[in-house]
DNA sequence: ATTCTGACTTGGG
DNA sequence: CCCCAAGCCAGAA
């Protein structure tokens, strides 16, 4: 199913999601259950990826830079966004080996750590 | 109110 | 490394 941008503003959960995300520095990547994490809500990784599926258009989010645990693009179900996706990591620098990335490379780590 | 589903994660085998 | 079950939240039917 896909996101309605409305509920998108009234959710405190998917805001704070976002402000994450758009903290994701250029050639880094994140993963969903990172930015839950780091968003307040351990646990709700699945909801990140549903914010995102619902963020708003107008909304200049890099998006792209979150990614799966696994170190890859989660492959959407109705779209070829992923596709896209990958696309965009390569020309910020990520390198992808097959299908995957180096992880412990390109993960985002803020804050010192 | 209940059920199903989705851009997920984690722990075990 | 791969596969599976459980946990998770929100929206649609």
């Amino acid at each position: 199913m896909n996101g309605r941008n409305p509920t998108a503003e009234r959710s405190p959960r998917w805001q704070a999601f976002y402000e994450v995300v758009a903290q994701i520095p250029h050639g880094m990547v994140a993963t969903y259950g990172q930015v839950a994490s780091l968003a307040g809500y351990p646990g709700c990784a699945r909801q990140v990826g549903y914010a995102l599926a619902g963020m708003p258009e107008g909304l200049d989010l890099p998006w792209h830079r979150v990614i799966n645990a696994r170190g890859q693009v989660s492959p959407r179900t109705w779209t070829k966004l992923h596709e896209f996706q990958q696309v965009l990591l390569e020309r910020e620098g990520v390198a992808f080996k097959g299908v995957r990335l180096d992880l412990k490379r390109y993960r985002w780590q803020p804050e010192g750590s």
